[in-house]
DNA sequence: GCCAACGTTGGC
DNA sequence: GCCAACGTTGGC
């Protein structure tokens, strides 16, 4: 039996929430253009769970948890002219951009808001409470995503 | 390889 | 709207 991994992954609810992820249960984590959240979703493994963070909004929080369910799949918006995401110096024959699939599996009844894990941890416990993060994909400490598991009320 | 200028994220 | 904290770009 091996242990899984603890993500932390970004998105602003305006364009994708966790409501959004129930109602479809499991989505492509697309549009990621930054190298180090790439690899960051390129070292996860299938069964690995990642927080759901609200961000750029009032207030910005953890709202749940979702399940790895797929890895390194071609991330389809690089090719599309249309997505804002398209990167036309990516070719077909070697894609630059590739994305995770995450399966919903619960909400916290009361999400964890960065000023309550502000009080509690620094940001070498949690990268996320770093001022001026910008990273949208970021490791979550094993002892560190037991706590917010245990703080959110759903064990 | 250096670094200045510029762009982006995202909290406040 | 401001700005901190990066990442990216391009000239040299």
């Amino acid at each position: 039996m091996t242990d899984i991994s603890y993500w932390l992954m970004k998105s602003e609810p305006d364009a994708y929430s966790i409501t959004d992820l129930r109602r479809e249960q499991t989505t492509l984590w697309d549009g990621i253009r930054n190298y180090q959240a790439r690899n960051f979703m390129r070292s996860m493994s299938i069964g690995d769970q990642a927080f759901f963070y609200h961000s750029n909004c009032k207030p910005p929080c953890i709202v749940g948890m979702m399940e790895v369910i797929n890895i390194s799949i071609i991330d389809p918006t690089q090719f599309d002219p249309k997505s804002k995401y398209y990167d036309p110096k990516s070719k077909q024959e070697s894609p630059k951009w590739d994305c995770s699939e995450l399966k919903y599996l619960s909400e916290f009844s009361s999400p964890i808001t960065l000023e309550e894990l502000k009080k509690t941890y620094t940001s070498e416990d949690l990268q996320v409470v770093r001022k001026g993060n910008r990273l949208s994909i970021m490791p979550i400490k094993k002892e560190i995503a037991e706590d917010l598991i245990r703080q959110s009320g759903l064990l």
